[in-house]
DNA sequence: TAGGCCATCTGGTCCT
DNA sequence: AGGACCAGATGGCCTA
């Protein structure tokens, strides 16, 4: 039998479409799109090139070969025929879908780090996850209202035990160690939040998870600037929330998250919060007159939603009350 | 070795 | 048709 003539550099470039979008054999993406020094061989079997693809393409191309005769037989509805052109779309499409993807996750996390650089306890040694980042953003909100409101000092005890409310216990020892105190107590005291893994490259630490005191800082820095925002706050200059906000369900809600994975921890010191890598801003931007009126009149808005990683420096203040806002 | 975290690929769904 | 978003699957890396 001989076998048609087909050039070898199709073999290798076209799939049989259908063990293609089984993820049956790899894409062809596989990370070409990717700089080497991102690209990591995740993505699970479709990241397997060449694997048993081979014999597929020829079924494809002999099902090709064979033409319309074979095809008249079959019943049901007529499937839209693979053509070579339709599989490179097809194949085209798919790797800038992944393209995008992978740039649409990579915003995700810059503005997760950028989240992160603005938490009062920023350490770059010890990168908090992307899920205790978001706790610990949501408590500092949560905390900063509470005490805007209260008339708290942001060195209370109270604020401390609304800003680990559900956090695991590595990430409040963190926070606790930031603010120089105790950990609140039933703050991180879950079964589960034993330390069990730690940011990658950090070095190990010398935390005492079983210890209902403060392990010996360092931890981490609790940038006192921010709170300076929230002090300025008091002046009147902000409006503050009334208490029916709260009862409304604007205040902080109790913790009524699922328990909180262990955290990676290491505990080096680290210099004061760095600045985002991507502050400051470019010499580009300027707010639009629409997003000017909103910071005159109190209104956040989310730079970095629409300019990226830009977030501005002095807006952080105006975030909290923005949220009672009518 | 188990478990946590992460990056990536993928197919489905919705929308323009 | 194509882009955005999402969730599931997978495998790598790391620590205990």
């Amino acid at each position: 039998m001989i076998k048609p003539y087909v050039r070898q550099s199709e073999e290798e470039e076209v799939a049989g479409p259908q063990q293609w979008m089984d993820g049956d054999v790899s894409s062809p993406d596989g990370g070409t799109a990717v700089p080497p020094h991102r690209y990591r061989a995740g993505g699970g079997s479709q990241q397997a090139p060449e694997m048993g693809s081979e014999d597929a393409e020829e079924e494809e191309e002999d099902e090709e070969a064979q033409g319309d005769e074979g095809e008249s037989k079959r019943r049901g509805p007529k499937k839209k025929r693979m053509t070579k052109a339709r599989v490179e779309r097809f194949r085209a499409r798919r790797i800038k879908a992944n393209a995008r993807e992978r740039s649409r996750m990579h915003g995700l996390n810059d503005a997760l780090e950028n989240l992160r650089s603005i938490m009062p306890c920023h350490s770059k040694t010890q990168k908090l996850s992307k899920i205790e980042t978001l706790r610990l953003a949501r408590n500092y909100i949560c905390a900063l209202s509470e005490a805007l409101e209260a008339g708290l000092s942001t060195e209370s005890r109270a604020f401390m035990e609304t800003l680990c409310k559900g956090l695991s216990q590595p990430t409040t020892n963190l926070v606790a160690g930031c603010l120089q105190m105790a950990p609140a107590p039933g703050a991180g005291n879950r079964p589960e939040d034993r330390p069990r893994a730690r940011a990658p490259h950090a070095p190990l630490g010398v935390v005492s998870y079983a210890s209902p005191g403060l392990p010996s800082p360092p931890y981490g820095t609790f940038d006192s600037a921010h709170l300076l925002h929230l002090r300025a706050m008091k002046g009147g200059v902000y409006e503050n929330p009334s208490p029916s906000d709260y009862n409304s369900g604007l205040g902080t809600p109790p913790y009524d998250g699922p328990p909180t994975p262990p955290l990676s921890i290491s505990t080096n010191a680290v210099p004061k919060q760095e600045p985002s890598p991507h502050y400051p801003p470019p010499h580009h931007y300027s707010p639009s007159p629409v997003e000017q009126d909103m910071y005159q009149t109190g209104y956040d808005v989310h730079l970095e939603a629409s300019y990226d990683t830009y977030h501005p420096p002095s807006l952080p203040p105006r975030q909290i009350t923005s949220i009672y806002r009518d």
